[in-house]
Formats: structure tokens, sequence, C-alpha cells
DNA sequence: CGTGACGTTGAACTTCATCAAGTTGTGTGG
DNA sequence: CCACACAACTTGATGAAGTTCAACGTCACG
């Protein structure tokens, strides 16, 4: 027996796609659009929508891994991610945190294979678009183009303000910021910023924001502590988001 | 009475312009070709080379600001800059440091207005690229778009690996590492990668880095006594760039 | 020769990483 | 349904690394 889980917000500019249990009926005119939501704005076009393959990825699974061949760009229709870099030299961290609505693997445009390994955090869905990777879905139409060169600046911009943050702040500092991106991605999708489940581990957290995983759960019970936040496991609760956003709202 | 400084060494695929003192004459056939050096080769067509405007930068001046409207992307003919980036809420961080044959602003991709500021750390001199801001220089040519999307692709990919820099590593070893960048972009504009000058201050480095003034001065003392490098103001020495490129080379 | 920017060095202090032990929660198999 | 195992999370104690404040040295430039 199928159980409605919840039903995509229209504000997210989705199709009317309604997720059952164990199985997803996409529905019949798909739009491969994806939303205006954390300024991510594709909107391809009608002969670009044939380019769009749906595919499901389970929670751990990994959606690409970093070396392998590049052949599509995805958008994230539902579900989370976490990218993680690797270097040679053997130390890894996470540079992102995609979510429903989100562009991922911008940063294998023009490239031959993957940079980094995006793993599901939950159980996802995803659209594969093919012909990006190498800027030739554009057909005639040279707006999308100019589109893709905004999204991709989007994401460099937004790698420079973590490291900005990493810089100098302190472990609540980092945390405060990082929740506040998370309230707001949520609320540009439509829930509610001030009250959200986090789909990460507290490791995966402490490794985002360059900190310890005791450190990051200690931050989170002194912020619990004075009142700012009020998080149990991973629901978060921020009562005050007038004040938490004049606090840590101006590091994005 | 004017004395040549400098020619630029044809590995870099410049033209053969030749620097003069207090006054820069360029070549006729000045080629607005950015040699592959540090994976940066635009390769503008002829009809494109029209777009480009040579401009000349003083020590200290800015090329453009953080929050100004976009109109160019530069190409660094000689000299090196400091990109920073400040937040509003006022913390700000230096993201990189371009040099002769980068491209700069490649962040200001389908933006507009710059997200950093870029300030030259010597006298230098650009060569302002019209149009490819908004990805419309293109003409019929896909194949630079492609390119582009491969340089944007390729500053993603160095903000990320700053990034785990930054989360795991000691103060030494970020500054070997931070060392081991600077000689790899030497050696591969045709100058020595164990003898070169620093262009920026320790507190410029620190910013970069992530660590105080001090401890930057401290951490290169600290390698000095270990003989791992040599290094006297801003001139830095690296005696055995083997076993240097061994020990930080596998971050990059 | 003075002034200011840059750099070095020292000492006290703070913060966070690390190691370690314990708690909670979930899923698996008997 | 219970017991077990495992993963995620919490909490405490300790120490190392880097920040901060401060003083001093050095160099370039007017």
């Amino acid at each position: 027996m199928h159980q409605v889980l919840f039903k995509q917000p229209d504000a997210l500019g989705y199709g009317p796609a309604v997720f059952l249990k164990g199985k997803t009926v996409p529905t019949p005119n798909c739009r491969a659009v994806v939303p205006p939501c954390n300024a991510m704005c594709v909107g391809l076009h009608p002969q670009e929508r044939s380019a769009c393959v749906w595919r499901k990825v389970l929670a751990g699974q990994n959606l690409y891994q970093q070396g392998e061949a590049v052949r599509f760009i995805f958008a994230v229709r539902s579900g989370s991610f976490k990218s993680t870099l690797t270097l040679s030299e053997g130390s890894a961290r996470i540079c992102a945190f995609p979510m429903a609505g989100d562009l991922i693997a911008l940063d294998a445009v023009g490239r031959s294979t993957y940079t980094t390994t995006m793993t599901a955090l939950d159980d996802a869905h995803v659209c594969a678009i093919a012909g990006v990777p190498r800027l030739q879905a554009t057909g005639q139409d040279p707006d999308i183009q100019t589109r893709l060169g905004r999204l991709m600046s989007d994401e460099m911009l937004r790698t420079q303000k973590v490291l900005v943050l990493m810089g100098k702040s302190t472990a609540q500092e980092r945390l405060g910021v990082f929740l506040m991106d998370l309230s707001r991605r949520h609320r540009a999708r439509g829930f509610s910023g001030r009250d959200f489940t986090l789909p990460m581990t507290r490791a995966d957290i402490g490794s985002f924001v360059g900190l310890a995983l005791e450190t990051v759960s200690r931050s989170l019970a002194g912020m619990q502590a004075q009142g700012i936040i009020d998080i149990a496991k991973r629901r978060v609760q921020i009562p005050d988001l007038e004040t938490f956003s004049k606090r840590y709202g101006a590091w994005l």
C-alpha cells in the first residue's frame, strides 16, 4: 500500500511530483526546471529536456566518485548530499552539502573527470543533465550559458566565503553561520527556517566547518545552554530567528 | 633614457613584449593569448583581440573593487596581485595571489558586480578582455566556452584545495604547501622553482593560509632552522626541491 | 636622520584537538 | 520480544598549537 510521504511544495518550481513510500512516481509533464532557490536557476529549454534522466540514489551511495569520467551534471529533486574532496596526500574534506533544488557537479564543467565524490545523505532523487558538462547542450541559446556562468560564479563565491569563515572565528561562530546557512536554504525552499532536521552527522559537520566532531557536539551544546538554539540529536530549532540572523547572517 | 628591465620569456606564450622603465611598449602583434601556465589558456581568436585593452596598475592600486560593476575580465601580463573578499560582517581574507599568466576576475563571469577586490602587489600590466563576463565574446566558437568553463572549474578546485589544507594541518605544513604552490607556478612560467621572491607581506600570507602574521614569521624561521628552506626577508630559496616537493607536493 | 611599514622574537593566555569512557538509539538475528 | 552489536553522540581531562600583546630590529624613503 502506498502512503504519500510528502508533496513537493510548488514554491520549489517543481512539477507536482508526489513521492510514495518505496516507489517514485514522477509526474508525466516533469519539467527539468530547477527553481531559483539558492540562486539556482538553469531553466533548460524544451529541446534540452530530453537530455534529462531520472535517477534514484540510496542513502550512503555515491552519485559519482572523484576521478570518474564526467557524463552528467545533476539537479537534486529530493534528499541531500555531501561532496567530498580527497587530496592525493590523503586528507579529505566535505566542501558542500547540496540539497533539493541545487545543481551539483558544477565544478565538473569543462573537465573530463569529477573532482569530488558526491554521496547521498538521504535516499535521494536526481535529474541527470547530459551535454552541459561541455557546454554543448546550449543549442542557439546564449542565455543559458550566461546563467551557467553565474551559477559557477555563485559556487566559487560560496566556497570563498567558507574560506573567510575558517580563517578567523570561534567554533561557535562557525556553527552559527553553518546553521544560518541551512536555515536560509530551508526557508528559500518553502520550509521552516526555524525548525529543521540535519541530514548529516556531527563528523560531517566538523569536516565541513573545520572542527573535530567533539568540538561540534560541545559547541552545539553550548549554544543550547545559552538558549540560542534548541537541538536534540539532529532536530534543530531556532527560537529567535531574528536575533540569530543578526548575529550570524552577515557572514553570508 | 629607456633601460630594458626584462624580457618576457617565450615559454610564457607571450609575444616578445619588452618592458621599459616607466613606459610600456607592447609589441605591435601583441597576441592576447594567455599561456597554458597554471592551466590558464584562453586563446582568444583574431576577431576577439580587438576587445583587449592594455592597462597599467601601480603597486597598491586596486584593479577593481568588490561591488564595482563588472566590465572586464583580465589577463595578467606582468606583476602580481592579491584578491580580497570582505564579508558584510567585516572580516576579510585573501583568496588568491594571481601572477603573470593568470586570468583574473573569473568569479565575475555571469555577474553584474565584482565579488572581490583585486590589488596589485607590484607594478603590473594587465590585458582587459571585454565581453567575456557575459560569455558573449564568443562569436560562433563554442570551444572558448568549454575552455572558460574549465578555467572556472580549475579555480573552484583550487579554492577547495585550500579549504582542505585549512582544515587539518599545522602552520608549517600550510606554509610548506603555500611555498610549493608558488614554486611550481614560478617554474611553469620558466623561472626558477628553487629561488624566488615573495611579492606579498607576512600579513598577506597569514590571511591567505589562515594564520596570524607572527605565526607565519615563526614557522618560516622554523623551516629555516630545519634547513628545509632558506629565507631572508622576501627572498626564498629551496635547497632540496626534490624532498620539499615530496613533502608538500601531494597537497596540490 | 627621523618616520613608518615590515619583520622578528618573547611570554602569557586561550582555544581546540586528542584520548578516553560512557550514553543513546537502531537494526539484526536468535 | 530480547540481546547484541554497531554507529552516532556526549562528556570529561589533558596537552599542544597558535593567538595575542608587547617590545624590539631592520630597511627604505623623504
